[in-house]
DNA sequence: AATGAATGAGGTTTCATTCAT
DNA sequence: CATGAATGAAACCTCATTCAT
């Protein structure tokens, strides 16, 4: 809405047009409660079974106004799954040097499960959607970039330790960490992640005598 | 099939109906088919995104014909489901009797892994199908009694290896199982599934002094 | 099974190949059936509730042989109502001369009334079906012939029982026992139709005085 | 509505989404007139052979609005069939007291005759539904509420004439009523329903010595 | 920025009818 | 005469997306 009485802008509405930091900070906090909405929905029922309408009903808001902030529901997904991946690996190597001392490494366990125990169910949503063929592609975008830091500093961890063989060794300890996840959020009542994750941290000072 | 004694036409050629037989065999076959090119694009694309239009089209058939052999989409999974269940689990535990032998504790990982290897796409497909939210009731149904079996015979395993805690244990090992299986189906052209299949072998060995 | 000593065909099936008159009586038991279960089903769940399978199915026969004997869906429940129409009328005027005496016309009440008790699901769905405008054309058809018979007879019955109006006198009547069946089939457990029939028998006998 | 104060433009055309009164009109309208054209077509055609698809087109909106304010076929139906119901009964028992008074009464019959009269077609729509096995049950529903209160009412009033047996005198009156108006109904061209309705009225006024 | 009526393509499903045997 | 697999048109319905306001 244009003001078209430029002159009077100092008098009437000094306080009243919203300054575009404003702006930008209501589109920021709209954008976030409806991909809030939507994560909640796609998890508990599925991207498919969860229409725009549930989401804007639930959202308390217009379809329409999905429309404002997201090109498609595709596009909301996406943008869900980047937060997601960019909230789950920011929690990783603190310091973000790159280099994890033996603690940083259990430390880096438990962190794994604690942040999957807090959230079970996205996890399960996400899980499913690395899965799944047509999404595949565009997650891998998103995730790759962290991936490869992560990847790069188990890698350099390993390395050190000097096992046989490390690339064995580390696919061996990525597999055990993301089956019990796996098993975890497919069962998350009964499954008894903290044994498991106290399990591993031991089998691993065990191995590394540490 | 051609008549190739035509002086016999008019006993042959009486234009009767077909017998139960062949009804039955022309079923059983135009089913498999069906099955077959669901499964195909259900793996390829995912299920909400594969419409029966598309199945028809691939089989060469007409939409109505599917709903002649299946009740609906769904039943049309939870039938691909219960096969696919079926014959994965078929293969374990081949003397049926419940109780492993050292060696066909190996040969059960063997088998694991040599059964996701045979066919990826498909255990990628039931791997994501088990963590929709919509889907894990009837999957759950379909591969219950199985998993009880072999889930008990795993058990029984563990507990004559005296381990300090068996359901711990246990867990372990799926984990360790699922993981390496999660990680292969996700990649499966780069995934060293084979280095992984013997390192856990003998991670076992070692770990059983066997 | 098929004769495959066709040489012995005139010793041991001379009897064997069904006669015309034979074949014309399968053909009219066949009919007759598909009819009878067609008509049962269209009562219970109304024409475009019944399927054609779920025909074949209750007469034990293929949807094909059907198509066998009649064209249509359509035709089929045409003859239906063809054959309705004409039994229903058939018990009306016995000598069938067109003159009604008074016995004759109470009889003629009294015989509308059990025709109608004795199967009042059918007389609902003649009833449903003369209402729906894309049947009504049809109906007309095969009523018509009938149905001036019928009105002749009773107008001149009317006629010599000198009322005021006899148009009139024969419309009261005629609606006062439409009026009383469409009571009766739209609720046959409970109105209590004999009841109704004695009276208007009496309502007659007091008004012509015999 | 066009603007006629263009000076003005820069306050009026501000793009401001309607007001929740503004939808509401909006969707009252709507709403009538699809039942409107849906109600037509039923009555013409009968509820089975109209489709959504020829009510859109009728109305010159799409497919998909009508399932916007209605959640179904059948709900469309029902929802005609209780305004229907609502209209019908709203005129008769003008003072609404449940007691009839002798020139009440045959204000009845003559309101009766009149509703009738006024939309035979959409009464024989009604009527065939009423006798559809499917859907007489929610069609009773509607009904029953009004259909009791009236049936009261004529009770009481039967009950004060001192008839024999008040019960059949009222099925007889009944019977009487809606006879008439099936073969009005059934032949709305040629049937003499005005001088039944006088013929009926006479025949009570003698009756009752009014 | 916000609304929700409206669209229309596409999905699942049904079913009268055909046809090879 | 008899079968039931197969067809295909058309039905009902859903829902992402658009658009006037």
């Amino acid at each position: 809405m244009k003001n078209i009485y430029p002159i009077f802008d100092h008098t009437f509405s000094q306080k009243m047009p919203k300054t575009e930091e404003q702006y930008k900070e209501i589109r920021k906090e709209r954008k976030e409660q409806i991909k809030d909405v939507a994560l909640q929905l796609f998890a508990d029922n599925g991207f498919h079974n969860t229409s725009i309408q549930k989401i804007a009903q639930k959202a308390s808001i217009s379809k329409g106004l999905i429309y404002n902030y997201f090109e498609s529901k595709e596009e909301l997904l996406q943008e869900i799954v980047e937060d997601f991946v960019k909230n789950s690996y920011q929690d990783f190597d603190p310091n973000n040097d790159g280099f994890l001392t033996d603690d940083e490494f259990y430390f880096f366990i438990e962190k794994s499960f604690e942040t999957v125990k807090s959230n079970p169910v996205h996890w399960k949503l996400f899980m499913a959607l690395s899965l799944q063929p047509a999404v595949t592609e565009f997650l891998m975008k998103s995730t790759n970039d962290y991936a490869v830091r992560v990847s790069k500093t188990i890698y350099d961890f390993f390395e050190r330790k000097k096992c046989k063989n490390t690339t064995e060794e580390i696919m061996f300890f990525t597999s055990l960490l993301k089956g019990t996840i796996v098993q975890f959020i497919s069962m998350p009542e009964i499954f008894p992640i903290d044994l498991l994750k106290n399990k591993i941290i031991d089998f691993y000072k065990t191995k590394f005598n540490t």
